[in-house]
RNA sequence: GGAGGUGUGGCCGAGCGGUCAAUGGCAGCAGACUGUAAAUCUGCCGGGCUAAGCCCUACGGAGGUUCAAAUCCUCCCGCCUCCA
């Protein structure tokens, strides 16, 4: 057990906890922002620590496609390699067996996806999939598990639940064999059907990882399918390690998962969406390349303190964007990624002061409209 | 002055007798995006209706040929190129 969890508070099934690795300690909950290639798209690692985030996720297949693991390794760890200082969880492909279905062939013993770079083979296993983590020197380490698709059929969740079972077993012992510098999270599948998650629980549960997450969510089934199988699922992961809900979410799928007990999250939506335009605020989304902030110069949050509300305006980044300058996905992204990690800090704290259900009602009315803001340009 | 070319919906640009309210692209108006093959993708985009149908107005202008014209002919107008 390379990581200490501790939790420092609870609210209901929520909790405040420390989670501490060898690049430093996260606040939880916390928010990781996505950094598939090594970087968060737009951003420099130095603006991604300003923007405050403690952790960051990076993946393996991609980095093992290019530049290649070996390069990394030799180049000093990933940590070098990037200059990231604090810690990074890596994750395992298990997410590219799904979104790459196309280019991979799945077997008992792992998977050999069909690089889209250039075709080149690349095979991953339980045991190759930790060493190369290990090598990376990540912080965490996700086992290879098999994400499932949606919709899926039970025969086809079962089976996928049955595989990461498997390898999650062989995962742990190969990582118990040679530790690495970080820990090792294991994966829960089972789509949305309770007695597949049930089963796959009790399964990872007993491995003893040192984190535990919920996978096969966000991966295109409806926003009440998840939280169903996060309420479901969450209160029975173990209550001393931390709980990460892989993929999610919204401001809302996080509070939501927060008020459940999740501790960790990533997603690309904030970065992504932030390229796309479609901007949070805590009064709801802003979709900027809408007319009507055209000539709107207020902030895009009032409440926000980063350096793009700081500074300019809605109808500047309004012109960035929609003119496909680069300059306004990285404002964009940078805006979005403190609005997430804000509101996680802010989330932080009223868990702290003991004020989580007023925070949480007021957030859900304020941004009860996610998505489908009316866009009401400010004035 | 002579020879040739060209003029298409906000812009660029296909079409060269019917299946054309007219391919594409851009711009415009919206939408999607959840462990990133995504600075991507989708829909709408002449006007009007008792709208998966119908009716107007449209391919520089005016005539004409034809059952039928953005497409062929004549004249006019505007651009472009070459030669004097």
């Amino acid at each position: 057990m390379n990581l200490k969890f501790e939790v420092l508070q609870t609210a209901g099934r929520a909790r405040r906890g420390r989670l501490g690795t060898p690049h430093g300690v996260i606040e939880t909950p916390a928010f990781m922002p996505v950094g598939t290639l090594g970087a968060v798209k737009g951003v420099t690692p130095d603006q991604l620590e300003n923007a405050g985030a403690s952790v960051m996720l990076c993946n393996l297949y991609h980095l093992a496609v290019r530049p290649g693991i070996d390069t990394i390794e030799r180049l000093g760890g990933l940590h070098a390699w990037n200059g990231w200082r604090r810690p990074i969880l890596t994750d395992s492909g298990g997410f590219q067996v799904m979104s790459l279905a196309k280019l991979r062939a799945l077997d008992e013993g792992g998977v050999t996806f069909r690089s889209h770079v250039d075709g080149a083979a690349l095979r991953f296993s339980p045991e190759i999939v930790v060493d190369l983590q290990r090598r990376l020197g990540v912080d965490v380490a996700m086992i290879l598990d098999e994400c499932a698709p949606w919709p899926v059929s039970v025969e086809g969740a079962a089976a996928a639940v049955d595989r990461t079972e498997l390898w999650a077993r062989r995962a742990r012992e190969e990582w118990a064999s040679r530790p690495g510098t970080g820990g090792l999270f294991g994966i829960v599948q089972g789509s949305v059907y309770p007695e597949l998650r049930d089963r796959a629980v009790a399964s990872i549960r007993a491995l003893d990882f040192d984190g535990v997450a919920i996978g096969g969510v966000s991966v295109g089934e409806p926003a009440a399918d998840r939280r169903r199988v996060v309420e479901h699922t969450a209160p029975q992961l173990p209550a001393e390690r931390p709980r990460y809900l892989m993929g999610v979410g919204t401001p809302l799928d996080l509070l939501h998962g927060v008020l459940h007990g999740i501790d960790l999250f990533d997603c690309v939506l904030p970065s992504r969406n932030a390229r796309h335009g479609m901007l949070y605020g805590r009064d709801g989304v802003v979709r900027i390349k809408n007319a009507c902030y055209r000539e709107d110069p207020g902030p895009i949050d009032p409440a926000c303190g980063c350096p793009v509300c700081q500074r300019g305006g809605r109808a500047f980044l309004h012109h960035l964007i929609r003119s496909g300058e680069i300059t306004g996905a990285v404002l964009a992204t940078l805006h979005n990624l403190r609005f997430f990690l804000d509101f996680m800090g802010e989330l932080r704290q009223a868990l702290a002061s003991g004020s989580l259900d007023e925070f949480a009602s007021s957030a859900m009315r304020r941004l009860g409209s996610e998505g489908r803001s009316p866009s009401t340009p400010s004035t």
